[in-house]
DNA sequence: TTCGACGCTTGACATTTATCAATTATAGGG
DNA sequence: CCCTATAATTGATAAATGTCAAGCGTCGAA
């Protein structure tokens, strides 16, 4: 069942930055070629290995991005409304290197890639925020990569905590808004130890009630967890 | 002691995948501004948090990239001529996330960041080019993720002996070119585990004398590490 | 040639993390 | 509202990895 993207979605894609700069008639042609598909929870989108045939993005739901090896799993990134996935495979024309699934019911919009790299070779604006979207990636990615490495999996906590409180505008007090299982593989760790994580920070001033988490000493936490904007950010 | 960039030295640039395409004017304007540097081994070209000035071109001799937390030091990627690195900072004008050094006696061209971000600004070959660099950076950085949340430091040991091998073009045998507890760092374990490693991994047919690697059987290896290019070839 | 610095290796031990098994909580469907 | 599937937790144990300390080897400078 699929159907043709809405003015209201067009406008709300046209909001991203990659796409921002682009004029109306590319757009409109971007557009034309493209469509939008509601998923059930828990639909594999795309599968690592295979070569790209669109480029994704989310209109609404969530949707984790996932690698796989020798029968393990782990979660590389959730991608939430309004953002695309797998830019990087799309101009390449390479194949995916990550798996994709829904993790609610979300809606999704598909383009063409091959409409988006006949726009990449004609239009320069487009390049430009190509590559603006793909610094930010890589970038975020090497951040990643100085967290696994140089942390321990309760530092990583410890700084995921201290960065969803900061995203949420400085509040002490969130839910997860993700099941603690695919925290853990984000993070890098086993469910288990997730759960022993949350009671070793407890003395940092961190209480978990559920998926609800209260965060009652930052300082302190902060004292522990040293976030840096290398490492943390996840623009800048 | 800084002197301007060689016309033998500006070919070797310009063959790269970056700037092949520019035309004669743009990559002259480029070659204008920068010049050449020859650093002894060990000296710290650049420090991570400090804003990007220049583009780095590793002509000769080798870099190590590497990022620091808290104390602790790892090794990110090591780069060998002809090659850039930072190009992200650069094109973003944002802070690097890596430190750099020189490992031995290098020879470095620096091409300030104002002068690549104006060339990409007016110039839609480049900004195409800089893509095409930035995505596979990307790609190269997700696959080192899959390969530090999915293997083990032995599996990752492994994988890197076989890539070592497939890239000398096949061979069985080969120098490490590498210092090992830098191999450590960047393989994600200490110096005392990549010894042990080595040994532990010899039942599959890999031998190691000093610096030199010989891997007997590469089939029984192959079978253990399982390689993937979704993790394993640097390109692809 | 000798000396000293430093990288590498080894053993003993500590810590971190994963695995396995069992139990408890929780949410969605009938 | 209950039942059931599944997530989360907990304890016991194992495996992986890191730390510390000592000794060995190698290479370059005096």
């Amino acid at each position: 069942m699929t159907i043709r993207v809405t003015d209201e979605e067009a406008a709300e894609i046209r909001s991203l930055e990659l796409f921002s700069g682009l004029d109306d008639a590319h757009f409109a042609a971007l557009m034309r070629g493209a469509y939008v598909q509601n998923f059930p929870p828990l639909i594999e989108l795309i599968s690592e290995g295979e070569t790209s045939d669109f480029l994704h993005v989310v209109i609404s739901g969530s949707v984790e991005l996932f690698a796989s090896w020798n029968g393990r799993e782990t979660t590389m990134a959730t991608v939430e409304p309004v953002a695309t996935f797998i830019l990087a495979a799309t101009i390449r024309n390479a194949p995916y290197l990550m798996s994709a699934r829904t993790l609610e019911k979300s809606r999704i919009v598909l383009v063409p890639s091959e409409d988006v790299r006949a726009i990449f070779d004609v239009e320069p604006t487009f390049a430009r925020a190509v590559v603006g979207e793909l610094a930010n990636a890589y970038r975020r990615v090497v951040k990643n990569t100085k967290n696994l490495k140089l942390r321990t999996s309760l530092e990583r906590l410890a700084n995921y905590f201290i960065y969803r409180s900061e995203a949420a505008g400085g509040v002490a007090s969130f839910d997860l808004g993700i099941e603690k299982r695919r925290l853990a593989s984000y993070l890098g760790m086993t469910p288990e130890n997730l759960s022993r994580a949350l009671r070793q920070i407890q003395p940092y001033g961190v209480e978990v009630e559920g998926s609800h988490v209260t965060l009652t000493n930052i300082d302190e936490l902060r004292q522990f967890a040293k976030p840096t904007h290398l490492i943390d950010d996840p623009f800048g």
